[in-house]
DNA sequence: TCGTTTATCAACCATTTTGTTGATTACTTA
DNA sequence: TAAGTAATCAACAAAATGGTTGATAAACGA
């Protein structure tokens, strides 16, 4: 039986599929792309409180997609290419098994009857 | 400026990260790369009851990433891999910017200064 | 030191999510 | 038709999420 992790009981993925499930958080990742930035910066383009920015700033540092630094009283934000990675790998490794299972139930099809079968799915 | 989609308020993404965000419907998701599989048969190894488990498929519906369908009494539930796909899809289009940056600023670096400064971030 | 900037902490509220139990619908089979 | 199986609907409770306002801490600059 496969462990915890390959079963997807793991909570650091919690964390990072929950933080991209927010528009704002994803606009924070997409800001970030491009360099690091501090809060404020962060916050401007955003019809909300400095604070709430801030809290989605924490959602994200926990799921470990940014990390911080320290430059006088600011501290920027920096993008976290790895743990990114490791959600594109995560989801890759289910889909490419489908893809598989697809590609060979196609192929057995295929073979056993050349009239595509009507499945009562949309 | 880019669209809505390009910065990420996309209801469909919010759903669709959502939905990756909890054990039990990445559990399921595992379940169901390896092909289609009824409510009873997925809710089968959890310590939640099937009408727990209904409800993680709808999400998983809603969020496009699954599809059901119908034989007799059974609705058998299929993963979407192109959804899966379009995950990492957006993921990664922003891990790839942030990459190049990162290999832009150690290129610059190198060639400004051979010592390597310290930063205060972990 | 004093004022300003940067950012967080704390308390609170509305909404959403996740689970339960019990009833109901839809389909199959005897 | 009647019984059994597959799955959902409905109502409810507990917990988490996302936002606000107001107060506070930490570092800089004159």
């Amino acid at each position: 039986m496969p462990d915890a992790a390959a079963r997807g009981s793991d909570a650091q993925l919690d964390r990072a599929f929950l933080a991209l499930a927010d528009p704002v958080r994803r606009g924070l990742i997409a800001r970030l792309s491009r360099g690091p930035a501090t809060v404020n910066e962060l916050a401007e383009p955003f019809a909300i409180t400095k604070q709430a920015v801030s809290k989605h700033i924490h959602v994200l540092e926990a799921a470990g997609l940014i990390t911080r630094s320290r430059d006088g009283a600011r501290r920027p934000c920096h993008l976290a290419p790895a743990a990114l990675e490791e959600l594109t790998a995560w989801i890759d490794s289910y889909r490419l098994v489908a893809e598989a299972q697809f590609r060979r139930l196609d192929t057995l099809l295929a073979a056993m009857d050349p009239e595509p079968r009507k499945e009562a799915g949309q």
